[in-house]
DNA sequence: GTTATTGTTAACCAAATCGTTAAATATTCA
DNA sequence: TGAATATTTAACGATTTGGTTAACAATAAC
């Protein structure tokens, strides 16, 4: 049986992991295949231990599972967490992706209006 | 022509928004319509300036747009930074929704043997 | 066994975050 | 006009974040 020990981490997590610059490029990086920390270092101008840093929040978040080999540490992606802050943000989906034309919008404006005509009947000036 | 003033801010900004429950709370709330200050803020046990502050950060994520009507505060979500995010996380949508069964980690772990092999002839112990 | 290499931990600092209470502002109501 | 309502701004404090340099630990190489 595969191992379904999953993300527990909560969005709050997640989504502050995805949040900086440096953090994202790391999980691009590891999009493509597992790398060790020097080598996700490397692109970046920032010391070592400030990747070590990003990579810890990175773990925390439930984004990043670190193996040492050696004297190398290999890091992996785990996608789950995207995939959370993905099912998170697809609950919203419909309202940017609708066919009808900014219906999301003309709701918004359509409650505004109805809201003025009743401030209009309200306010008898 | 419709208004295409769009979304310019970035993702850090866009992420760290939503990294906090408050203010997923409060966009989970306006993505049902619009509300006032006083609405947004009823649901939660906070103080109302912290409320305020949580606002100013969907604002300057570009994610609310508040405009003043008589003493209340209207508030409207605007749902481009979410489509951002949502973009940013699609990239990586296959690495979890493959249909060929945990495409992504037999990838990484194919090549974390393929790795082991390596050292296993480097070193002649 | 020394020396390099790879990475983490410790200690520190500046800035940002998240909350508070008190005061200020603006609008409506009586 | 004066009181109530809705919201923001100011000032403060505790905690977190993101960076640094220096020191430490573990493995590999000579």
């Amino acid at each position: 049986m595969v191992n379904r020990t999953k993300a527990l981490v909560d969005l709050d997590a997640i989504f502050a992991a995805l949040a900086h610059p440096i953090r994202r490029a790391i999980v691009e990086r590891l999009a493509g295949g597992d790398a060790t920390v020097g080598e996700l270092a490397e692109p970046h101008k920032v010391s070592l231990p400030a990747i070590s840093k990003h990579l810890r929040v990175l773990e925390d978040a439930g984004l990043l599972q670190v193996e040492p080999e050696g004297r190398v540490h290999r890091c992996q992606l785990d996608v789950a967490p995207l995939s959370t802050a993905f099912g998170w943000l697809t609950r919203y989906r419909v309202l940017w992706e609708d066919r009808f034309g900014r219906l999301a919008e003309h709701l918004g404006e359509t409650r505004k209006t109805e809201r003025k005509e009743e401030q209009k009947h309200a306010r008898k000036k």
